[in-house]
DNA sequence: ACTTACCCTTAATCTAGTTTAAGACTATTT
DNA sequence: AAATAGTCTTAAACTAGATTAAGGGTAAGT
C-alpha cells in the first residue's frame, strides 16, 4: 500500500480523505507464474496496478503466435483499456511472467474515485498521457528502424526488464523470432 | 467554434462558464496544403483541434524516409504529446496533407482550463484514452498482420480518408512502400 | 534428485516486402 | 497553356527476417 501512495505523489500528492478513499477501494492479490490476469473473450474489469513481479500483455494471430504489446513490472499500471472502457470482451492476454503481487481497483471504484476526487482524473489523464507516448515512440521505432536496432535500443531503454525476461518474450516484443533475436546477439558478443 | 463545443458534448458537455473560459482561449487558424505545424527540433506548443482538412503526423529515418504514424481530420485532436508535456524538442513532423482551418490551445491555457475547471481534466482523460486504444490496435496489427491484411483493415476503418489521401501517404502509414501497396492493389481488382 | 518442459543456438531454405529503374498519368503553379 | 512536381504502375533483382529442423542446455515443479 505504502507503494501506490508513493506513486501518486509523482503526480498530484493525496490527501488524507483521498489516500483514505483509494486505499479503502484496493484489492490486494498474489497472482502465480503463469496465472493470467486476463484472457481472450474475457472482459476486462480492473485497473491493476503491479507491485511486484512482472506482467505481459500479448495478442494471438490466427496462426496462433504471440506478439507481446508491453511489459508490466513494479510500480507500473496494466489493464487493456480498450476492453476495460469500451465493456466489449479483449482480444489480449495478461500473464504473469514472475510470481505477481498487485492492487486492483474495479471499473466502478475507478469511476467513484474520478466523480468524488478530480484528482484522480488529473493523475490518470497523465499516467495515460506517459503510456501514449511510450506506444508512440514504439510504434515509430518499429516502422523506422531494423530488429538490430530495435534490440539495442530496448537494451539501453529496459536494462533491468532485459535480465529478467527470457529472451523468447524480448523476440516477441521486438517483432521478431527467437531465431533471429539469438543471431542478432551473436553478431553483437561477436564484435 | 459550434464543432468543438459539439464535441465536447459527446463527452461531459459543457456549461456556460466552460464554454466561455474554452472558446476565449482558443485561436483560430488557417493553414496552407503543405504547411507545417510542427517540426523536428520543435518544441510543441498547441494542442490542435482541426475543423476542416486533414493533417498527417510523421517520422523521418536517417535514410530520409517518412513513416506516417496518424492523420487528423475533422473532429479530431493532433499534438506531439512527447514534446508539448515533457518540454523536449520534437522528433516529428505535422503537415498539412490539405488547406485546413484549426483551433489551438496553447500549453498554459490547456493548464489554466484544467486547473480551474476539472471537466477538462476528465474530457482529456477520455480523449487521450481513446487514442491509446487505437495506437495499442494499431501496434498489435502491425506485428500480426500480413500487409495486404492492414490495408484491407484500414479500408474499412477509414473508407472516407482513403478516398482523400494519396496512396503514397497511406503506404506509408501502412509501413510498407508505395510500390507494394500498388501491387496489393492490382492483386485486390483483378479478382 | 529427477524429470519434464521450456529455452537458446546454429544452419539451410524460403518469402514478404524493398530497391532500383523507367514510363505514363495527373495535378498544381506560373 | 506550358511546365514542373508529385503520383501510380510494372517488373527484375535483392535482402531482412521467417521457417523448419535438430541438438544441447537450463530452470521449474514434483
Amino acid at each position: 500500500m505504502e507503494n501506490i501512495v508513493r506513486h501518486f505523489d509523482q503526480y498530484l500528492s493525496l490527501n488524507e480523505e483521498e489516500r483514505e478513499a483509494l486505499t479503502s477501494r484496493l484489492t490486494a492479490r498474489k497472482i502465480k507464474r503463469r496465472q493470467f490476469l486476463l484472457q481472450e473473450g474475457d472482459l476486462c474489469k480492473h485497473f491493476t496496478y503491479v507491485v511486484e513481479g512482472c506482467f505481459k500483455m500479448y495478442g494471438v494471430d490466427k496462426s496462433g503466435k504471440e506478439h507481446n504489446l508491453l511489459f508490466a513490472a513494479e510500480d507500473d499500471w496494466i489493464a487493456d483499456l480498450d476492453s476495460l472502457h469500451k465493456e466489449r470482451p479483449s482480444s489480449l492476454f495478461i500473464e504473469a511472467i514472475e510470481p505477481c503481487s498487485v492492487l486492483q481497483l474495479s471499473k466502478g471504484d475507478l469511476w467513484y474515485l474520478y466523480t468524488n476526487f478530480p484528482k484522480f482524473d488529473r493523475n490518470f489523464r497523465v499516467i495515460v498521457e506517459d503510456k501514449y507516448i511510450e506506444l508512440q515512440n514504439r510504434l515509430l521505432q518499429t516502422f523506422s528502424s531494423t530488429a538490430y536496432e530495435r534490440y539495442a535500443f530496448f537494451l539501453a531503454q529496459y536494462p533491468q526488464l532485459s535480465l529478467r525476461l527470457p529472451n523468447t518474450q524480448i523476440a516477441s516484443y521486438l517483432g521478431i523470432t527467437p531465431e533471429f533475436l539469438s543471431k542478432i546477439r551473436n553478431e553483437r558478443t561477436g564484435k
